[in-house]
DNA sequence: GAATTCATGTAACTTGTTACATGATTTA
DNA sequence: TAAATCATGTAACAAGTTACATGAATTC
């Protein structure tokens, strides 16, 4: 289970609440990972059973309260267990809803797979923008002291998510000339 | 939910067992979709109760009986429909377990990513050596009377997993690169 | 004063995974 | 005859989603 560790690896940087690590979540992990805050919660609340994070109330600078995870030795340790023992069969969870309905669509026809394929393209170009908001959100954190060591690891991360873009829109353009020119030939 | 229509889809093309349908997502739909025979039976069983399937049991050619599947009128309805109406945020779901790492791997540093990173790109590599497989048993299909119809279909569903694979090898042999530029620059 | 944002949670549900049980048939 | 494959399932669990509840503080 990943969640636990991406939790415990953004308190290893400065400790916070549940709200504020949903918040990175959304705006800056959301390219390839994503959590709802009841999940958050939840995970953090294991987190603490085990041992792995403390947490503290305190009054917050503006708004209400809030509970603020630490990260313990021992969640320091268990991360980088987790870190240094990677399984061969983990990664990308590869379910695409989207190209088992192009797998399907000869049940509905040419016309309308290009129709679809023209609206996945125009959200995999937004998905494009939004990752270069999130690039210039890293680079500015990257930016600040202490920081700057991460900058490498993020610039590998980041750079993955405009492979995988990319390779969305080429994908997308060059299927949308393929299906044309097919629907071409039957006329 | 995807996988019902995943079922109703294949089924619409021939009647067949559960054994059968799990047979095709291990070796032909995998690369974009995956299920367990549990999770098979457990959702032809609730297509049966809505009247999507029915099935009947028929001794096998080989081996033990089977439970046939078939879909009904309403099944293709219903296919259709799922396949007409498509949710404008529907997709690849991004979680990417390796890449959660690497984002966290100032934990553990180059070294070990690098390593890790050697490791990813001949799974990469491995993956695109199952889809040229995947490839042949696809175009053989196509090739049977009446299958010819689907094959465009096909062909997208295929480039979009040689696109990702691609990326991924490329982004993988890019991020060793770099990560061993920047490792000579700290020596 | 109303709407939005901040902040934390609970409950119920859906989807996916793991482990196990069973028994027939086929191949080595 | 032992091992592998064929075939269907059940039970328990893990992970993720949706809906809802609550209330303070801030902004319009």
């Amino acid at each position: 289970m990943s969640l636990p560790f991406g939790l415990l690896g953004l308190l290893n940087r400065s400790p916070m609440a549940g709200y504020d690590l949903k918040k990175i979540f959304d705006d800056s992990i959301n390219f390839f990972w994503s959590a709802q805050t009841s999940q958050i919660y939840r995970e953090l609340n294991a987190l603490e059973k085990k041992g792995y994070v403390v947490s503290e109330i305190k009054p917050g600078d503006k708004g209400p309260d809030k509970r603020i995870y630490s990260i313990t030795e021992e969640g320091q340790s268990g991360l980088k267990a987790w870190l240094l023992d990677v399984p061969d069969d983990i990664g990308e969870d590869n379910r695409n809803a989207f190209l088992l309905r192009v797998f399907l669509s000869s049940n509905v026809g040419i016309d309308e797979l290009i129709f679809q394929m023209q609206k996945r393209l125009r959200k995999y170009k937004k998905d494009l923008q939004r990752l270069e908001l999130v690039k210039s959100r890293l680079s500015e954190y990257a930016q600040m002291p202490d920081k700057e060591r991460e900058l490498p690891y993020w610039k590998i991360t980041l750079s993955r998510g405009f492979h995988d873009v990319e390779s969305h829109i080429k994908w997308a353009e060059e299927s949308l000339a393929y299906l044309q020119s097919t629907r071409e030939e039957t006329t």
